[in-house]
DNA sequence: TATGTTAATGAAAAGGTATTCATAATTTAG
DNA sequence: CTAAATTATGAATACCTTTTCATTAACATA
């Protein structure tokens, strides 16, 4: 037997039970009085047609969609957003949410697939490793699209956020390094438009200038290899840094293996690396990476319930927090020598 | 001004551009004669309400969605997933398809996400690293919504597959292991389930029985600490075996890791290992895993297409290909003496 | 048994668009 | 300058549900 494009329709199934059409509806959405024995009927029914209500002329009417916009960049170079985003689709999934997937480039304009998510009726947005300029921001929370975003804030505007502590983070590792004795730090700096590296740098720098501790910088593009080749670049100079501390895991792992591989340096006795993150692959053995764990399931279920809420409740104000991140301490960074001087260790998950 | 829910539809559009609701539709739809003049009052007025033709509306009178169905597993675990998923997500985008997007369970069953897919009218689904029961895809081809499959397939059932040469693939390391005089090579399968393990494995066992070689197995969970495990209990028995082929690279890894920095063993002198995909992680400096690459870009795109024109051409016979992997010769496996023998050596992408 | 409540049902309307068909406006050909 | 062909427009309809409203059936209470 072969159908054609799906086109059994309530009407069919109600003439197949013999009922009307209004009692298929009633008997498929769980709403309003239904006697079992129509139900059955139109269930039977249905199943032998292969009937399956239709979501977009449901929507129609109810105006609900069940359907979110998903917009997240950066997912195939750094592992630490593959795993967001495997968290919020089964989240969304779990509460009965679609997910409609757009997968950009971290500095790609979302004003161009923002028209594309509003005609297709998604109830919120949540954004994360992009940017939405506050202008769309600002248009997509006045049609009633509440946004919501991880790891990414626009400053005044009107959605909600949710990020990891960055800026304590960065203070965390500076000091960290400073008890241990290192007196030439580094900072390599991710791209100079995002708010993480921008914000783990300032934390950073803040403690060195409180202790009047010069850094030296570079730039990387957040990349496994942008990373190696400014480590090369930093510890080949004369007056190499101590201890480097990057913008990122994927990042902080491309140094290690350009000091360790590249330049034969030994970690952490000649120089000691620290990320931030907590990427699976920082506690491989290989690499054993001192890092900030972000509370990334925290983040995650922060963001969908309160991005859910502000769709039901669409008066409401959104929420915005940040969260503590952790430090993970591992084989990577010298340690301060009165080891147990007030620093959270942190067991690997 | 505080909108509702966007509820600006095109009559109230055609009022103001004083036309009717047919010059708007027409005016939004490329399709049908409009006059420019008329044109440039639709969408001066549209701008001005900020008007968005309703995708669902417009779904139900086309009986079009332009949205495909994408079920994926194993996106956090193993990064060649990651990147089928962005290639596959862009593409997608690249040719106008909006994407829904389901992240599952390698094992779980889909039955409880196709009720959704359907409903929602996707016109195609594309299934990678997740297996479809035969008969849930033949219930999807007879009701008009094509299925495209990457690296899975099942035997039989009339559905688009795209599947890297897992079986040549197998062969091919297993004639490199030997022609390097390997004498006891072992397979580290990922779950007994998938026809990716099983093929690699088949191809090389092939090779192996041929040349009267015995071969020792192990299992792991397609997991970085699953195959860390269980290189440790092969390589810690007292015969233990100069080459391990795993099913895949992030298994690779893990094998490496316990070889070198749980056993302090020398690769590739004291143990070669190989691995399968070519993750990004293969190719740095701490790893530099030999590894069979595949063909991701071609998959990704032979797959999308096909999908598409499906939906274009429903009566067009499903399409099924296995391409080619290539050997990536790096360090970690030990090379024939006569390395010149015919061995394809790639560049790193 | 009669009456008042509640539950179940069907008819009809609404949701926002694309499209067909008939009509009106415009252009082209003769 | 008229007839014919073409293009532009608007009214009406269809797409498939959910939901309201009115009606009927079932039930409980007195």
């Amino acid at each position: 037997m072969k159908h054609s494009r799906n086109s059994v329709t309530s009407i069919e199934v109600a003439k197949l039970a013999g009922v009307s059409q209004s009692s298929v509806s009633r008997a498929f959405s769980h709403e309003g009085p239904v006697s079992v024995k129509t139900r059955r009927k139109v269930l039977d029914a249905a199943r032998k047609l292969g009937y399956q209500p239709n979501a977009m002329a449901r929507s129609l009417i109810t105006r609900r969609t069940s359907m979110v916009g998903m917009v997240i960049a950066n997912v195939h170079n750094n592992p630490f957003y593959t795993e967001v985003l495997d968290l919020l689709s089964r989240k969304f999934q779990k509460l009965g949410q679609k997910v409609m997937l757009f997968i950009v480039n971290r500095d790609q304009n979302l004003d161009d697939i923002l028209p594309q998510l509003l005609e297709y009726q998604v109830e919120g947005i949540l954004v994360t490793a992009a940017t939405l300029s506050s202008t769309m921001a600002e248009e997509c929370e006045r049609w009633g699209r509440p946004v919501a975003m991880i790891n990414r804030y626009v400053p005044g505007v009107h959605a909600s956020w949710f990020c990891c502590a960055n800026y304590e983070g960065g203070k965390m590792v500076a000091k960290l390094l400073l008890d241990a004795n290192h007196q030439r730090p580094a900072f390599l700096a991710g791209s100079e438009d995002t708010t993480t590296s921008i914000d783990r740098e300032r934390g950073f720098m803040e403690i060195l200038n409180q202790e009047k501790v010069e850094a030296l910088r570079e730039i990387g593009e957040y990349t496994y290899q942008d990373a190696y080749d400014a480590a090369i670049r930093l510890l080949d100079r004369k007056d190499p840094p101590d201890a480097i501390f990057c913008a990122n895991d994927i990042m902080a792992l491309g140094v290690m293996d350009a000091a360790k591989n590249g330049l034969g340096l030994k970690i952490p006795e000649e120089v000691s690396i620290i990320g931030f993150d907590d990427i699976p692959m920082s506690s491989w053995s290989s690499y054993s990476l001192t890092t900030v764990r972000q509370p990334i399931q925290r983040m995650v279920d922060a963001s969908v319930e309160e991005l859910l809420n502000r769709i039901e409740n669409p008066e409401r104000e959104p929420l915005q927090e940040v969260m503590p991140g952790e430090l993970v301490i591992r084989g990577s960074a010298r340690m301060p020598g009165g080891l147990s001087s007030g620093w959270v260790i942190s067991q690997d998950r």
